[in-house]
DNA sequence: CGTTGACTTCTTTTT
DNA sequence: GAAGTCAACG
């Protein structure tokens, strides 16, 4: 009762915090910078750079860095620890091939694992450079896959008008597969859900391991016949994405991959367009990753940069024995080494080793990492009864912390899991302490606006079946039977169009080939009309009107801002209407729409702007936080990856919640630790443990113990520090 | 039969 | 908030 309370409580922040207007055309210009920018000519990048001061590298980097920047050509591997620069030797490195050695932008591909690394690093190589122009190829393997698919995909069965399925949507595709094929499958509650059954096959795709293998891992109760069933879902679900031109996050490698090995055309065109191939966070790399850029790194022209100790991704199927084998894979590796650490002090980086120490001596590269700066405070192990006193002292501390100067925005509070932060986030707010969650619903994930979206995928990929059945299941009494129904109907009209075209065109040979009867202006007939539901039909014609007019606008032009302009007629259509009636906050919602005309006007085709949707789905509203805005920020531990700030709490190390229950079950104790050690090293200045004795759960509260983190540690390299709560 | 609404349960991490 | 479950309605 009063977890769902919190629940609703925790919602409510979650959602009311980002969504303000400004805050929005702040992300959507951000995003502007970096996104789809035409490639150049070399020469008016030669142009560009020449008026610009040369970068004295020896005085802005270090030793260390300047090695790794000034590389020779040939395989590299720079292995940089927490906060030794990484960011900043990947990207001098960029611009040193670009300034110096005179290598066009379009002949860098420059991989990534998150939006935003990609965003920082493309903003700060063209700050350094003074190029109007970015590598065009430089973005997240996702988008870059995405990309290249459109442009290259046909030889694997893509073709470029496919569209992009996010997680949401790839589940409910594989739900309704099962439905379909094995109808007592769900009935019985003992079988993995459809969301599992799909996270299964996405595991056996991204580690390249039999599904049999992995179900044998995951269920070893399952017997044969399971195993049976869940590779026919995978062949199935296979076969319906390729037939409805759709490809899941897994795809864009999967195919992408496919096409290098199998395309000879394509591969030896990429590997002769991308004579300079650099990698980012390559410890978070799964095999189709590695092998991808193998493959296109034929010529061996790679700097791979990551650190070991911060791999963090094995559940999604990163292997960390990519980075150590990255010598033997390409012969001639030149190793750079950066243990010189400018974020922490010494105290909190002689902590961070520690929780490194603990780690079983199973190799790694590295490990000490140097401290660069003045000594300060010890970190503070905090010992707190619960939950809720964990989320006093917080408040507390923060606002001890700003009078003493801090900024709140040099104020991180992380977590192993979002639920953790519940009571924290209800102290922060009892207080008046202003905070950023930077999780929780993701902007392009919202019902209205994938419901919206879902119009302009059938408009760019008409066979997107899963975008129609969202469409129209909005209306009343419409569900995926009654869609099926109206369908089947629209087809049989498209097909009788289509036949009464091409004997008119038999006949009377001038007819102008015109778009011989689309899916869209078939949904007008008459004979699919009938099988919508009596209490739909007003809303079902003016939705398919909608789409008429869209498909018109959308066939007539490609100009520059025919996306924009389709987002706009969708406005102006059924939806915006309908938007207002189906939610009591429908005006704030249609605002929200009105948002995604700024953004869609950044790209040149419809194609492009989904994908970037979808792809940007996954991007939190965290990004959309203003920079300058004096909050706190709250963030899991995953999402923090290569932030610092100045005073760091990281709340929750108990056992059981970090390293989090189900982890230590599945064995992945290791991979906890180096959570935990990326979470320490986001500090600069001051670090706090916070450790709540009691853990709330279902039915009651049950002593913890200390993390074993916190345990392994020597005492002397930390100081544990008492609090009472001043009032209750 | 399919859809709806009231009900419960659930939240690891992300492209 | 969202997704899944179940009984009752059209």
């Amino acid at each position: 009762m009063v977890n769902a309370a919190l629940f609703c409580l925790y919602s409510y922040f979650a959602h009311s915090n980002f969504l303000l207007p400004q805050l929005f055309l702040y992300f959507f210009e951000k995003l502007q910078v970096v996104f789809f920018l035409e490639p150049v000519t070399g020469m008016r990048q030669a142009v560009g750079m020449l008026d610009f001061s040369p970068i004295d590298y020896k005085a802005e980097l270090n030793e260390e860095q300047f090695a790794a920047v000034t590389a020779p050509p040939g395989p590299a591997l720079v292995l940089a620890g927490a906060g030794s620069g990484k960011t900043r030797t990947l990207t001098y490195r960029v611009a040193y091939l670009m300034l110096e050695k005179r290598v066009s932008p379009q002949n860098i591909l420059l991989l990534t694992f998150t939006n935003k690394a990609a965003r920082e690093m493309i903003q700060r190589v063209m700050e350094l450079t003074g190029a109007q122009y970015p590598p065009s190829y430089g973005g997240t393997f996702h988008s870059i896959g995405g990309r290249l698919l459109r442009r290259f995909g046909r030889s694997v069965g893509i073709e470029p008008n496919y569209n992009i399925l996010d997680q949401g949507d790839a589940e409910a595709l594989m739900s309704s597969i099962i439905k379909e094929l094995d109808p007592g499958y769900l009935k019985n509650k003992d079988n993995p859900k459809p969301n599992v059954v799909s996270s299964i096959i996405s595991y056996s795709i991204n580690t390249d391991t039999a599904l049999r293998e992995v179900v044998r891992q995951r269920y070893p109760w399952g017997d044969a016949a399971l195993t049976g069933r869940f590779e026919k879902f995978a062949k199935v679900y296979r076969e319906r994405k390729l037939q409805l031109q759709v490809a899941d996050y897994d795809d864009l490698l999967y195919y992408w991959l496919k096409m290098l090995k199998e395309d000879e055309e394509t591969r030896n065109y990429l590997r002769e367009k991308f004579q300079y191939i650099l990698v980012d966070e390559y410890q978070d790399t799964n095999i189709m990753q590695s092998e991808i850029i193998d493959l296109i790194g034929h010529h061996h022209n790679i700097m791979a940069v990551g650190d070991d100790a911060q791999c963090i991704y094995t559940w999604r199927g990163a292997v960390f024995e990519n980075i150590r084998a990255f010598p033997d894979r390409h012969p001639g590796t030149r190793i750079y080494k950066i243990v010189r650490n400018y974020r922490s002090s010494p105290q909190i980086l002689s902590l961070a080793n520690k929780v490194l120490e603990a780690q079983p001596a199973t190799a790694g590269y590295f490990k000490e990492l140097v401290a660069a700066k003045e000594d300060n405070l010890t970190p503070y192990v905090v010992p707190l009864l619960d939950s809720v006193q964990q989320g006093q002292f917080l408040a507390q501390r923060i606002q001890g912390l700003y009078d003493e100067g801090y900024a709140l925005k040099d104020i991180a509070v992380l977590y192993r899991a979002h639920y953790q932060a519940v009571d924290a986030q209800l102290e922060l707010t009892r207080a008046g302490v202003p905070f950023v969650i930077t999780s929780g619903v993701r902007f392009f994930e919202q019902a209205h606006i994938r419901d919206f979206i879902a119009q302009l995928r059938v408009i760019n990929n008409p066979s997107d079946k899963p975008a129609f059945e969202r469409l129209l299941g909005l209306l009343p009494r419409v569900g995926p039977a009654t869609v099926e129904k109206i369908l089947k109907a629209a087809d049989l009209e498209r097909e009788k169009a289509r036949r009464a075209n091409i004997s008119a065109e038999d006949t009377l040979f001038e007819t102008a080939p015109t778009e011989a009867g689309d899916i869209f202006s078939a949904l007008l007939k008459p004979t699919v009309v009938a099988k919508v539901p009596a209490d739909a039909k007003a809303d079902f014609k003016q939705l398919a009107q909608t789409l008429c007019e869209l498909n018109e606008l959308f066939e007539d032009g490609r100009s520059r801002t025919s996306a924009a302009r389709l987002v706009q007629r969708g406005i102006d259509g059924w939806y915006g209407d309908y938007i207002l009636t189906a939610y009591s906050n429908g005006e704030e919602r249609r605002e929200d729409l009105e948002g995604l005309i700024n953004f869609a006007e950044k790209f040149d085709t419809l194609s492009e702007f989904l994908s970037q949707v979808v792809l940007l789905n996954s991007e939190t509203s965290n990004r959309s936080v203003d920079p300058d805005e004096d909050t706190v920020r709250m963030t899991t531990v995953h999402q923090a990856k290569g932030l610092e700030y100045p005073v760091v709490f990281v709340l929750g190390c108990a056992e059981d919640l970090f390293p989090l229950k189900r982890a230590v079950e599945s064995g992945s104790v290791d991979e906890e630790r180096r959570l935990f050690y990326v979470a320490v090293t986001r500090a600069m200045d001051q670090l706090y443990l916070c450790f709540p004795m009691m853990n709330k759960t279902r039915g009651g509260a049950i002593r913890t113990e200390p993390s074993r983190f916190l345990t392994e540690l020597p005492p002397d390299c930390y100081e544990k520090v008492g609090f009472r709560p001043t009032r209750y």
